[in-house]
DNA sequence: CCACCGTACTACGACTGTCGTACTATGACT
DNA sequence: AGTCATAGTACGACAGTCGTAGTACGGTGG
């Protein structure tokens, strides 16, 4: 059965994250701004918040850091990247099916 | 504008016990269990976590704390009862108009 | 008669996630 | 030469939640 946890958006940073590691690796600046677009500007997550967000969720096992060049042609400069996992993937999955009883049972508290 | 906070559930305890103060004021026990009612027993708040929101939204001046009899003949045992106050009222309406804000982002970042 | 359950709390301390502040470093643009 | 965008790291404070425990009273069951 599904737990209802007692952080939506503190426990729903993680899920943001994943959503968008799902479609391919990306690195801290880049997931920022992703955030910052798919919501329409509404939300825009500290950078301190996303970044230990990621050490959070490495030691967890729901992502994996590798370096990268910034760009193809190789000049040097490196970037960290993040992959999820499947035990993420997992995660991610579990906090999708926890969101619409948190959802259900928080509407029915608000009025409007 | 309504700013988007980076609490749900954790904001939106208070948001619950104010729902239930709305109607009439009421007391920690009584509230602890419509809130596992309402939520149709999937959420059950903690004891220590509703008593230290009832210290902070009093200090807030969401709610107004006074002492009742436990039972209308007033044989002695007292209850501290919360009452909500126009503040809180206001409050509640800012919390619910936040949910929408709230959910609308979340759900840009769940699948299903 | 005593143990336990339901009621109605209070106290204390730990933990987690967020956030403010500040700092580093590079390249591009102006 | 200065500022902006990029791409972070370090550190410490803070708020809210939660575990644990303890108090106190009344009613019910064995």
């Amino acid at each position: 059965m599904v737990e209802i946890s007692s952080d939506v958006i503190r426990g729903y940073n993680d899920t943001m994250i994943l959503y968008i590691l799902m479609k391919e690796p990306s690195y801290g600046y880049e997931i920022s701004k992703q955030i910052r677009t798919i919501s329409d500007e509404k939300y825009i997550i500290k950078e301190t918040t996303l970044y230990s967000a990621f050490t959070r969720m490495e030691k967890n096992g729901h992502i994996e850091s590798f370096t990268a060049d910034q760009d193809p042609n190789g000049n040097g400069k490196k970037r960290t990247y993040y992959r999820i996992t499947d035990a993420g993937r997992q995660y991610y999955r579990e906090k999708c099916e926890e969101w619409g009883l948190t959802k259900d049972v928080v509407e029915k508290f608000i009025e409007q």
